[in-house]
DNA sequence: CTGTTTTATTGATTTAAATCAATAAAACGG
DNA sequence: CCGTTTTATTGATTTAAATCAATAAAACAG
């Protein structure tokens, strides 16, 4: 448990402006409740203490705030714990890329470029709705790794997981047109969140928050908010879905699959082996 | 070093028509001129051996031949000690994603859905010219992780790097219009090639072998190759390139960088911390 | 070397999605 | 609650890239 007001809260805080450290008592790692799906799911939990002295602290990041820049130096890797945010590069042109959605478990900020004390995050992060994140010093982590290789293990099942996801959105941007690739997001979105969901303490719905803009979903698949909006309009008409007030039902789940080619074992959680 | 004609040899070969085991002497890995690049690069000397006894044996893989289908049990994982791979998709309608370049020193094969024997892998897996691969046996990668937490933290990194090059991919097909695209794309391979050749026994040149198709190029940045050819052409007329007889030069790299926002820091290896 | 297949090239036409533009509806801050 | 800002919606027009089509050139197999 990090003492309030540590070094590396005021270095983090420093540099991040909008994060609030939380109120004790914060959540310990040997109970939280998101851990079987995290970074540490294969680790014992007599190990666990050195996981809590790993971690600095944990923070709160209000909605539609972004938590790094592009080239920021990265201090820190994240966990969250709670909220939804999105990763993102910002091009020449202005044009935004939504490079991944961070959902709570999720584990992010540990694309780097350079090395040691200077490296600098590869994109950006910004909180779609109040985000609770955990937060670990980045210096610490192949130490900690040599340690506990199931925590390089995990990190590298992570990666994989995550590479089937960006592969998937290639191909969504590569060669599938707009109706296809949308199809593909709200269901890739909407089996994850609810997976998330029956991880415990809720049960299978139709219907799931969903706290991204058009523009939003636009910047994740290449395609202008506009034209998000008609295939949205129209796949509403059909009675495919319905997407209003943050909220998106999922009426037509056989059909939408056979449009976007979605398949939910495909986005499943990898194991090495 | 793998007996000839071994069991997991057998196994392979029924699965894996196209390939041929290469004639001894193989190389071994203590003295594999790519190591320093490849999976096994953070692993001492002394360790070798078991690194060596873990390998399978060295394949050889025609030109324009599959070496696994997206589905194929996955058996192997593989190392490309020299040639060029390309792993892609096919979706329902026909088309073709190129997810990813394999250049000597890459890892693949290890993205797979469903877990233990039963596992398939997710993508194809093709070779652009003649290529010579080292073989390991899926099943034991964790045994060995375990035993070896370097080798785990060496994928975490490839895998960072590979995620990289992934997003940047995303980017290119997600915002960047066919011109810009295009300039990145060339560039990156000219300096992943020219980086890899460097890596002992070759000089700086403007110019690389370049085994790809047009359509090749399409399938990888999600255009036809009617239109690849056509921004080849304008790139050639304003002698920014000269593309032909499966031979790259870049002529205007300068302007080229500038096209495709490209930057070659961003395609260095990663290291975790 | 020679017929066959694959790949490259170029023009004409169509189209999916972008752009431009103008409200309407929601969300937000005080 | 109220003015302001952000987000959603819809129509009209343009455009980048796809599609269709027809050689030319290169690569390949025997």
């Amino acid at each position: 448990m990090a003492a309030p007001q540590s070094d590396e809260f005021c270095i983090l805080m420093n540099k991040r402006p909008n994060l609030q450290q939380c109120a004790d008592p914060q959540t310990e790692c040997i109970t939280c409740p998101i851990r079987k799906m995290a970074l540490f799911r294969g680790i014992p939990e007599e190990e666990l203490g050195w996981t809590q002295e790993f971690r600095d602290a944990q923070y709160l990041l209000p909605a539609r705030k972004t938590l790094y820049r592009e080239g920021d130096i990265a201090h820190s890797i994240y966990t969250l714990f709670d909220g939804w945010v999105i990763l993102f590069k910002i091009l020449d042109n202005g044009k935004r890329q939504v490079l991944r959605f961070v959902l709570p478990g999720d584990f992010f900020g540990f694309q780097v470029n350079g090395t040691g004390a200077a490296a600098g995050y590869t994109h950006g992060a910004l909180a779609l709705v109040e985000s609770t994140l955990c937060a670990f010093p980045r210096t610490r982590l192949r130490s900690m790794m040599e340690k506990q290789p199931q925590l390089a293990i995990g990190l590298a099942e992570m990666g994989m997981h995550d590479m089937t996801l960006c592969q998937h959105h290639l191909i969504g941007t590569g060669r599938k047109n707009a109706r296809e690739s949308i199809a593909f997001l709200l269901l890739e979105l909407f089996y994850r969140v609810r997976m998330q969901m029956l991880n415990g303490f809720d049960e299978a719905t139709d219907s799931i928050i969903f706290p991204l803009t058009q523009e939003d979903i636009g910047d994740a698949i290449g395609l202008t908010s506009v034209h998000v909006n008609r295939v949205l309009k129209e796949m509403e008409r059909e009675g495919l879905i319905r997407c209003q007030r943050k909220r998106l039902t999922i009426l037509g789940e056989e059909a939408l699959m056979e449009i976007g080619q979605f398949d939910p074992g495909m986005i499943a959680p990898k194991e090495l082996v």
